[in-house]
DNA sequence: GTCGTTGTTGCCAATCTTCGCAACAACCGG
DNA sequence: CCGGTTGTTGCGAAGATTGGCAACAACGAC
């Protein structure tokens, strides 16, 4: 369990949405994902605990923890987006375009490219689980030799 | 027309792929919407065009010019993502998440970020048209009146 | 605990996107 | 210019995602 369950409650239903048992069974699915999941992992799991939930109800589910802050949605674009619990700090995400590796990097990482965007253009960034295409060390001395 | 004719059939020819009718017109499509278009308005113009062109090949076009870098994708999480014709110099996007205005940055803006990742973690960053979220200067002075 | 209000769910239909396949056309070599 | 090879297209089907609606359930008030 990844997820505090009190705290997840509070949020939704600060927003005016309500606490349901499939929308528990969601959030737990996103859980067991270690790290991250995609969405058909997640619909595979909570069928498996029970196939009375639909479909369209776990597309909504991750759809309203998405836009309530709970669980972060990271589009790599070039795959299936990942859905994951929301931590307490805000990280970002490495990927080889090479091997696929991926890898994470801290919120402090961003802080330069923050104050730059603020001050030459007066916007303040408020990114979380931003993915950053690249190439990986590994990658980087293979394709020199 | 915002694409160089040439440089794109070469450019597509050179990764093994054939030179057709509707990929020029796909292209065109993109090209019209001034900066960037979703998928929708794409299909729309071709259609508009030529109606024999069916819908798979718009989807496919598409896909292949963003895998050989001739037309950039952008994935907003929010909205459909944006198609543009990539430019020689890469850049970046902001969009405030109160009002949905957009902006742009340069790639240079991004370069103490890439610093810090590979001093970091060895890793090379290579990303063309990240979307920044947050907030805007009118909505900041807005919010906090 | 019970009731009433109102957001949620499941089902089914509509829509969007991808896939498989046979006919077609781009491109190369002669 | 012509024929052969092979990637591409259009079509119809399959799969994925979203939307509408009536029955249902969460939760606040009593």
């Amino acid at each position: 369990m990844t997820h505090d369950t009190r705290r997840w409650e509070q949020q939704i239903s600060q927003a005016g949405y309500r606490v349901t048992r499939q929308r528990a069974l969601v959030l737990d699915a996103v859980c067991a994902g270690r790290g991250h999941t995609t969405l058909t992992e997640v619909a595979g799991r909570v069928r498996r605990r029970d196939r009375t939930v639909s479909r369209s109800t776990v597309y909504r589910a991750l759809h309203m923890f998405v836009a309530t802050g709970v669980v972060v949605q990271a589009d790599t674009g070039d795959a299936e987006p990942y859905y994951e619990i929301a931590r307490e700090t805000p990280h970002h995400h490495l990927r080889c375009r090479d091997c696929g590796w991926e890898g994470e990097i801290t919120a402090d990482d961003l802080s330069a490219l923050e104050e730059t965007v603020r001050d030459r253009y007066g916007f303040v960034v408020n990114t979380d689980h931003l993915v950053l295409f690249g190439q990986c060390a590994a990658c980087q001395s293979r394709s020199q030799s």
